[in-house]
DNA sequence: TGACAGAATTGGAACGTTCCAAATACTTAT
DNA sequence: ATAAGTATTTGGAACGTTCCAATTCTGTCA
C-alpha cells in the first residue's frame, strides 16, 4: 500500500506523457489521440489514482466545485427528508454531490453551516430556513454570485428564488370542499403568526370563506404551536366557543392529527361530529384512522424542482431570481367526514407511490 | 461587489502584515502578537474574507479535509433520516461537514457517490451500504487511510468498523413476548432474504420460537420487500395459510404497518383479532393507532455513536476496526393485544446502558 | 554599547490541478 | 522535397493556502 497519494504527474511518468495530456485525458478533450487516451487510463487504473477535486477546483478560480448545499430545518421531520432525496436526484445525476446540513430551526446552527458550506465553496445552496431567518443572511451568498434557491418556506425580501407550494389555493379549495358539504362555520387552527408561510394560508382560508359566501370571523382563526399538540390545544379552545364551528383547516397535518386527539377527548369523532382537514399530506395521513382528508404537496417534487432550477442558474452563470408556486392539491379522505355527507365529490384519493418501493 | 476573491494576500496587504501572519492568525497560533491579531481580523471581517479550504487542504496533504461521508441506503425511511441527524449533531459540533448521499438500494449510485466524496477528500465515511454491497467496494478506501464505518448493515469479511443493532436478542424478545400472550403460531413477516440483517432476525425468530417451546415452521416466514406494501402482501399470504398464524413479527415497522393495513382491508382489527410486532420504533409508532408494540433500536443513538466512532478513527490517525453492537428494547404498546389479552408478563425491556452515552 | 534570547514576523517553496502559448509530429498538396 | 495545415503534445505559470527556515524586532543583561 503505498502511503502517498498517486498525482497526475505519477500518471504522466509511468505513462511516458506529460501532465498535461493526462490533465486533457482527465477532461475528456477530443484533441488527445485514441491511443494516448487509452494508455493514459490503464496506467491510472492501474495505479488507483483517484481524481483531486480540490486541486482541480483551486486552479479553476470558485464557480464549478459541483457541491451544493441543502440546508433544511428539520431533517426528521419525512416532509423535508423526501425534499433532499427529491434534491439529491437532480444534483447526483448531473454529477454534483450533495452537502446536507439539518438546522433544528436553530438560526445560528444555520448561520454556522451556511459560513462551512462557504468555506468548502459550494457552488449553489438550497434552503428551507429556519424559522425567523433574516433574509439578509443570505446577501452575502449571492453578492459572491453563489445562487441561493429558497424551498418551503420564502423569505420576503431577499433576492432570490424560491419554491413555495401554493398554500393560498390549496387553503381555499380545503375550504371550498368543506363548504361544499354544507358546513357554515368553518375554523382555521394552528401555526405560529410570524411566519410567511401562515399568511399565506390564512389568506387562503379567509378567501375560501367569502368565496363561499360565507362571514369571516376573528375568534375562529385559532393560532398555536405547528404540532400536535398545537393542534390539540387549538381545538380546547375552539370547542369551547359559544357558537361552535363545525369543522376546521389546520395549518398543517401535524395540527390536524392533535385535533383528532383532542376530538375524541371530548367523545367527538373526527370525521363524523366534526370535520377535519389537513395540509402537506405527510405519509401518515393515508395510514391514520380516519385517514385524513388534506392537502398534498409533493415535497420530493418541490426538491426536485429546486435542484433543476439551482442547476440551472449554477450554469448559466447568472443567477435570476426566479420564483414558482408548486401546485398542489386537496386529497378527500375521511377525516372532513365527506364519506358520509356528500358521497359525491369524492375525488379519488391519490395512489402513493411512496410505499411502492 | 468586488467580483473577484478576497485572498489572504489582500488581507495581509490591508492590514499591512505578511500572508504568513495572517496565515497564523488564521490558525489561532499563539505566536502571534495580539494587536496584529485583532487588526487582522478586523480587516478580514471588513473585506468579508472567506477562507478557502480547498486550498488549505492542498497544502496541508491529505489527512484534515474536516468532511464526513455519510451514505444510506434510503433517506426516506425515517429510520436513516434520523440516524444522519444523529451523526450531523457529533460531526457538526466537532467541526465537520457531513457530505450526505442517499443509494436508495443502487450498487451502482452507490460506488458512484463514494468515489464522488473520496475525490471530495473526506477524511472518514460513514455508510449504511446497499444492499448486496460487496466488501470489497471499501477495500480502497481503507488502504488509503479512509477510516469507514458501517452502520445498520454489516459487512461480513470487510475490514472495517461497525455498529450494528443487536437483531437477534430484539426478535427474540418480541417472539417471548407474543408466545407469553398465549399464541402459538406466529409468523415472520418481510424483508428480503439476502442481507444479514435478515439473517440475524430471522435467527432470532427462530430461537425465540424455540425457546418458547414451539414448533419452527418454515410456512410461517413469508419474506417481501421491507415496506409497507410489502407488508400488506406478506400478511396477504399469511391470512391465506391453511392454518393461519394468530400474530406476527415483522422485519421492521414500515412492514408492520403494511401488516396493519393488509388486516384492516380484510376486516381484522390489527391487537384484537391479530397480534403485530414491529422492528426499529420509528417516530410514527407510537403515534399510530393502534400504537405499534416494536423493538426499539434508536437510530439517531446509532448515528451518534457511528459518528463518534469514526472522529475517534479520524484523530487516532489508525483504523483499528472494531465491532459493537447497540442493544435494543422491546416497547410494549398496543398492536400485540397485551392490553386485553394477557396483562400480565409485559416485559420489562433490557435496560441498554450502551445506549446511555 | 554589544551580545543574546525570545517574541514576532516574513519570504519563498510546496500541494495537485488547469490553462495558455508555444512546440512538435504528422498529413497533404504543391 | 517543401510549405502549409492540422493534429497532438508540452512546459511553465497560475490558484490560495500552509509550512519551513530565516529574519527582524524587542528588551535585558553584562
Amino acid at each position: 500500500m503505498t502511503k502517498a497519494r498517486v498525482t497526475v504527474i505519477d500518471i504522466a511518468k509511468a505513462a511516458g506523457v506529460s501532465k498535461s495530456t493526462v490533465s486533457l485525458v482527465l477532461q475528456g478533450s477530443s484533441l488527445v489521440n485514441e491511443g494516448t487516451r487509452s494508455k493514459v487510463n490503464a496506467v491510472m487504473r492501474e495505479l488507483g489514482y483517484v481524481y483531486n477535486r480540490g486541486a482541480a477546483n483551486l486552479r479553476q478560480a470558485g464557480a464549478k466545485s459541483r457541491i451544493v448545499g441543502v440546508v433544511v430545518n428539520d431533517l426528521t421531520n419525512s416532509f423535508f427528508a423526501e425534499l433532499a432525496v427529491g434534491v439529491d436526484m437532480v444534483v447526483q445525476s448531473a454529477g454534483f454531490v450533495q452537502f446536507l446540513s439539518n438546522t433544528g430551526e436553530s438560526i445560528d446552527r444555520q448561520r454556522e453551516v451556511v459560513a462551512s458550506m462557504r468555506e468548502h465553496g459550494i457552488s449553489g445552496l438550497i434552503v428551507s430556513p429556519a424559522r425567523a431567518t433574516d433574509a439578509a443572511d443570505f446577501k452575502p451568498l449571492v453578492a459572491a454570485g453563489i445562487p441561493v434557491v429558497v424551498v418551503v418556506r420564502n423569505l420576503p425580501g431577499a433576492k432570490v428564488s424560491s419554491i413555495v407550494s401554493d398554500n393560498r389555493a390549496g387553503m381555499m379549495s380545503a375550504v371550498r370542499h368543506l363548504a361544499g358539504l354544507g358546513h357554515k362555520r368553518i375554523a382555521f387552527l394552528g401555526g405560529f403568526p410570524d411566519t410567511a408561510v401562515f399568511d399565506d394560508r390564512l389568506a387562503g382560508y379567509r378567501s375560501g370563506v367569502e368565496a363561499a359566501g360565507l362571514d369571516y370571523h376573528e375568534e375562529l382563526v385559532i393560532s398555536s404551536a405547528p404540532s400536535r399538540a398545537g393542534g390539540v390545544e387549538a381545538i380546547g379552545k375552539a370547542i369551547a366557543l359559544a357558537r361552535r364551528p363545525t369543522a376546521a383547516v389546520c395549518f398543517n397535518d401535524a395540527v390536524a392529527f392533535g385535533v383528532c386527539d383532542g376530538l375524541r377527548a371530548r367523545r367527538l369523532e373526527p370525521g363524523v361530529d366534526f370535520a377535519v382537514v389537513g395540509f402537506d399530506d405527510v405519509i401518515e395521513a393515508q395510514a391514520a384512522v380516519p385517514a385524513l382528508t388534506t392537502v398534498s404537496v409533493d415535497p420530493q417534487g418541490i426538491g426536485r424542482r429546486g435542484a433543476q432550477m439551482l442547476l440551472k442558474q449554477i450554469n448559466a452563470g447568472k443567477a435570476e431570481a426566479e420564483t414558482v408556486t408548486t401546485a398542489v392539491r386537496l386529497v378527500v379522505r375521511e377525516s372532513c367526514g365527506a364519506g358520509r355527507a356528500a358521497p359525491a365529490r369524492t375525488g379519488k384519493s391519490v395512489k402513493s407511490k411512496q410505499d411502492a418501493e
